[in-house]
DNA sequence: GCCGTTTTCGGCCCGACTGTTTTCAGTCG
C-alpha cells in the first residue's frame, strides 16, 4: 500500500457528531440502497434500527459512552459496530460503498409516490436508468411501452410523480400542533355530515406523536360509498389519489395525505388498534399472538376461524392477555411487558387537571378575553388560574397589561374562581421597573443569560420554569441546568406544543429528574385549539402520572411553600 | 441484519389497492 495514512478528520481533529436524527437517515439510506440492489431482509432491519435511533430520548454518544447500543431494539453486531464507526469517523464505510455502486439518482426514483426498489432497479438494469432526467426521458422515447407490466396508466401515474417531484419537495411530517385542527375539522365533518357510527383518528396523530406524516381516520358505516363522497367532497380536500370499497385516500389543500377506511363494527376495535400502530408495537403484538396459537390482524384475533376479539381495543387487549395501553406508549419500549403484568402506569388525563399556572394577556387582550378565560375555567370546574400581569418580554423589555384588565381580574375573580396574579422574569436580578410587584407567585423564563445566572435571581416564590423549548437533538445537555434550577426552586416545567415549550423527551428527562411538568391548557382557545390535547399527549408519552402533573390532582395551595398574603396592604 | 417462553438457525405481518394481468407483482401502510 502506498500513499500517507487519510487522517480521520481536518487539522482540527474534530469530527462533527451526527444527531440522532442524521444518524437515523443514513440508516435510511443504506435500507434504500440495499433494496435497490435486491436485498431481502437487511433493508428491514436497517430501517427498525433508524426508527429505534429515531425515538431514543438521549444522544446516540450517549448511548455508546455507557456501551449499552445494544439495548436499542433492532441494532445487534453489525449496526451497534456501524453505530461506533459513524460516531468517531463520521461516516460509515458500508453505507459509503453502497453509495458507490447505486447511482445517486436511483435513490429519488425509489422515493417517487408508486414506485418502489423493484421497479427502480428494473429501471436501472433493463433500460440503464440512472435518475430521474433518464427516466422522463426514457418515458418520451417510449422505451418503458415494450416493458412488460408498463400499460399506459402506469407510465402516466409515473409521469406525472416526476413532474411533482420536479415542482415540490417531498412532504415531509408536520408538527402534531398543525396538523391538530383540520384533523378535528375532519373527523367532526364526517360524524356530523356522513352516514357513519364510529369515527376515531388512529395513526401517530392518536399515539400524539411530536410530528405528523399523513392522517389515517377510521369509520364504522353500513353505505362507504356515501362516506367516501362526503369526504372528498370537503372543501379541504384537493385531490383523490385512490378510492376502493373500503379504503379512499385524499391529498388535502395544505399537502396532506389522509386515509380514511371503513371498517364493520365487529372489526372496529382491531382496525383502530392496528392503525394507530406504532409499527413496531403490531410487530410485537403480532409476535405475541402467535405464540399463543391466535392471529392478529386489522379484522380482529383469531383462533383458527374464531374472531376471539374485535369490536374493541379492550376486548384486542384483553384477549392477548394484556391490560389495554394507552396509545401514547404504544412504541415498543417495554409497554406490552408492563400491560401483561398490569404494570402500566395510569398517565394523567384531562379530567385530572384543576388549575392554570400560566395565562398571557396583552395590550391587546379585553375584559372580554379575560370573561371568556374565566368561564372557560368555570366550566372545567378550575379551581384557580393564573395570569400574567407584568414581566420581561422577549426583547429584553419590561410590561404590565393595562389597568382595566386588572380591574376586569379583580371583578372576575369573585365569581371564581381563584385567580393568581403572576409575574413573567428571566434569571438574574429582577429589573427595577418590576421589583414594586408582589405577586401570587413568579415565572421563570429562561434566556441566553445562562442557568447559572438564576442563582442571582432573589429567593422569591418561583412555581413555573417557562417559554423553554426542547429544540432540535438531544435535549439533555441544555435542558438539564434549567431543570435543576427548577428542582431547587420547587418550580414545574411547562410542556406541550410549540417551539417554546418541552415535548416529551424535554417531559420524560424532566421526569426523570424529579421535576414536576405543568400543562398549558388552552382555555379560551375553542375546540380546535391543539394546546391542552397535545400537552396532554406529551405528557403521557412521557409515562406522566397525576402525581407528576403541578396543575392536576388537586389545586396548589395558595402561596405556595410559606403562604403569605396575597397583597400588600 | 436481527432475534428467540418454538434460541445460535431459520424465520422475518399481511391485507388493500392498482394496473396489469388470465392469476399476479409491486407498492403502501
Amino acid at each position: 500500500m502506498s500513499g500517507p495514512p487519510t487522517p480521520k478528520a481536518g487539522g482540527a481533529g474534530a469530527v462533527s457528531v451526527p444527531t440522532n436524527a442524521e444518524a437515523a437517515a443514513l440508516f435510511r439510506e443504506v435500507a434504500d440502497l440495499l433494496d435497490i440492489l435486491g436485498e431481502k431482509f437487511k433493508p428491514e432491519a436497517y430501517r427498525r434500527a433508524a426508527r429505534s435511533i429515531e425515538s431514543l430520548t438521549e444522544d446516540l454518544g450517549k448511548v455508546a459512552g455507557r456501551h449499552e447500543l445494544r439495548s436499542i431494539p433492532g441494532v445487534g453486531d453489525a449496526i451497534e459496530e456501524k453505530i461506533r464507526e459513524l460516531l468517531e469517523t463520521g461516516h460509515i464505510a458500508y453505507r459509503d460503498r453502497l453509495v458507490r455502486e447505486v447511482p445517486p439518482g436511483l435513490l429519488e426514483i425509489v422515493r417517487l409516490p408508486g414506485l418502489g426498489p423493484k421497479t427502480a432497479r428494473r429501471f436501472w438494469v433493463d433500460l440503464g436508468v440512472e435518475g430521474p432526467a433518464e427516466l422522463r426521458a426514457a418515458i418520451e422515447a417510449g422505451r418503458l411501452d415494450a416493458m412488460k407490466g408498463f400499460g399506459p396508466k402506469k407510465i402516466d401515474q409515473i409521469r406525472s410523480a416526476l413532474a411533482a417531484s420536479a415542482t415540490s419537495g417531498v412532504p415531509d411530517r408536520r408538527p402534531i400542533e398543525a396538523v391538530y385542527p383540520v384533523a378535528i375539522r375532519l373527523l367532526h365533518a364526517l360524524r356530523d355530515g356522513a352516514p357513519v357510527d364510529q369515527a376515531e383518528i388512529a395513526g401517530s396523530f392518536r399515539r400524539g406523536r411530536e410530528t405528523v406524516g399523513d392522517l389515517d381516520l377510521l369509520v364504522t358505516s353500513g353505505a362507504p360509498e356515501r362516506v367516501f363522497d362526503v369526504f372528498s367532497g370537503l372543501a379541504e380536500v384537493r385531490e383523490i389519489r385512490l378510492r376502493g370499497g373500503t379504503k379512499e385516500t385524499v391529498i388535502l389543500a395544505g399537502g396532506l395525505q389522509v386515509d380514511l377506511r371503513v371498517v364493520e363494527p365487529e372489526a372496529f376495535g382491531a382496525a383502530l388498534q392496528y392503525f394507530t400502530g406504532s409499527k413496531d408495537h403490531n410487530v410485537r403484538l403480532r409476535t405475541l399472538a402467535r405464540d399463543r396459537g391466535l392471529k392478529i390482524n386489522e379484522y380482529g384475533v383469531f383462533r383458527g376461524e374464531e374472531r376471539l376479539a374485535g369490536r374493541t381495543e379492550e376486548d384486542v387487549y384483553a384477549s392477548l392477555g394484556l391490560a389495554w395501553i394507552p396509545p401514547e406508549l404504544r412504541e415498543d419500549q417495554g409497554e406490552i411487558d408492563d400491560a401483561s403484568k398490569g404494570a402500566l402506569p395510569r398517565l394523567v388525563g384531562p379530567k385530572d387537571l384543576g388549575s392554570d399556572l400560566h395565562l398571557h394577556l396583552d395590550a391587546a387582550s379585553s375584559p372580554a378575553d379575560v370573561e371568556r378565560l374565566l368561564s372557560d375555567a368555570r366550566a372545567r370546574r378550575y379551581a384557580s388560574i393564573a395570569v400574567v400581569v407584568a414581566g420581561v418580554a422577549s426583547d429584553g423589555s419590561t410590561f404590565r397589561i393595562p389597568a382595566d384588565l386588572h380591574a376586569s381580574i379583580e371583578r372576575g375573580a369573585r365569581g371564581g374562581p381563584r385567580i393568581d396574579r403572576v409575574v413573567e422574569v428571566g434569571p438574574g436580578p429582577i429589573p427595577a421597573t418590576l421589583e414594586g410587584e408582589r405577586p401570587d407567585f413568579w415565572i421563570l423564563r429562561p434566556t441566553g443569560k445562562g442557568a447559572e445566572a438564576a442563582a442571582a435571581l432573589p429567593k422569591v416564590d418561583v412555581r413555573l420554569v417557562a417559554h423553554v423549548g426542547s429544540g432540535d437533538g438531544d435535549p439533555g445537555d441544555r435542558l438539564r441546568p434549567w431543570l435543576e434550577v427548577a428542582r431547587s426552586r420547587g418550580a414545574a416545567v411547562e410542556i406541550g406544543p410549540g417551539p417554546e415549550r418541552l415535548d416529551s423527551r424535554g417531559a420524560r428527562l424532566a421526569r426523570s429528574l424529579g421535576v414536576p411538568l405543568a400543562l398549558p391548557t388552552g382555555l379560551g382557545g375553542g375546540p380546535e385549539d391543539p394546546t391542552l390535547p397535545i400537552a396532554l399527549a406529551f405528557a403521557r408519552r412521557a409515562g406522566a402520572t397525576v402525581n407528576e402533573v403541578a396543575n392536576a390532582g388537586g389545586v396548589p395551595p395558595k402561596g405556595g411553600r410559606g403562604a403569605r398574603p396575597r397583597r400588600p396592604g
